[in-house]
DNA sequence: GAAATAGTTTACGTTAACGTAAAGGTAAAG
DNA sequence: CTTTACCTTTACGTTAACGTAAACTATTTC
């Protein structure tokens, strides 16, 4: 029975309480109210989580919506279940992609580093040679 | 020796040449010139393959022009070298909790899937009693 | 009871990454 | 020699995802 303030939230996972209320005008968040004020349950606290983990995976927010929305099923009629099952094998292929496009991005990583260090080691043979001293 | 136009590459990656043109404008790109026209070799176009990647994964044109210039660290000196090896560690924990998210998410995925097909079957389930025939 | 703190709505501003249109140069094909 | 197919530059337009500011309300705190 969780109960969250928007700032509370902005704080937790270091956005702007404005953020929070864009992801509401865009229809991805819609938390209950006490008076004018918006108060928000555990489940809103997840969606909110999960659309900042879309983010970072370069989701738009509008795709945030529909893959969040893939996760309740129950409401949706066969149409719409096929549908998202289309939709769900479409993210699927991205984040493969994604996952292929990492790997290689961490393996020239792995190859930039070992030049650099490398690169570093030459500069400092040739400050040492200038300085004619043998010192590390 | 290979040499490409500007619509080859356009084709050959599903992009504007209006896009390719935005890059070079921005510094990621700087093909040779045959009088006016714009001739991209073999780098050019691996550069960018390597804009595109960065790109699928959420990077900004500006990550992307700093990543592909650590792959070549013959030219910095050494503070810039350090630099570079801050960077790449920057980047590298980026890409983990990016790996991090896709993992989850590509489970989050199996699960929609699984109950869309549940309730696919149940609503079949639904429309055969309701028909009150038993026929595939 | 004045001030500080946290909330609200409304609305214009900003940045990145191109899109789109205008106006024109160049070279081969018919 | 003009149509077709590319190429060019210049420059304004567009969309997403907020930032920022103004103007106001409601509560606690000193």
């Amino acid at each position: 029975m969780a109960e969250y303030s928007i700032s509370q939230l902005a704080k937790e996972f270091d956005v702007t309480t404005r953020t929070i209320r864009h992801y509401e005008e865009l229809g991805l968040l819609s938390p209950a109210r006490r008076g004018q004020t918006r108060i928000y349950s555990a489940a809103d606290r997840i969606r909110l989580k999960l659309i900042l983990r879309g983010k970072r995976l370069g989701l738009t927010l509008d795709d945030s919506r529909d893959i969040i929305d893939m996760y309740e099923p129950g409401k949706a009629n066969v149409n719409q279940l096929k549908k998202l099952i289309d939709a769900i094998q479409a993210q699927r292929t991205k984040l493969n992609q994604q996952l292929d496009d990492i790997t290689n991005l961490l393996n020239d990583l792995n190859q930039a580093e070992t030049d650099c260090i490398q690169s570093l080691k030459s500069n400092a043979l040739k400050s040492n040679s200038l300085k004619t001293n043998g010192q590390k």
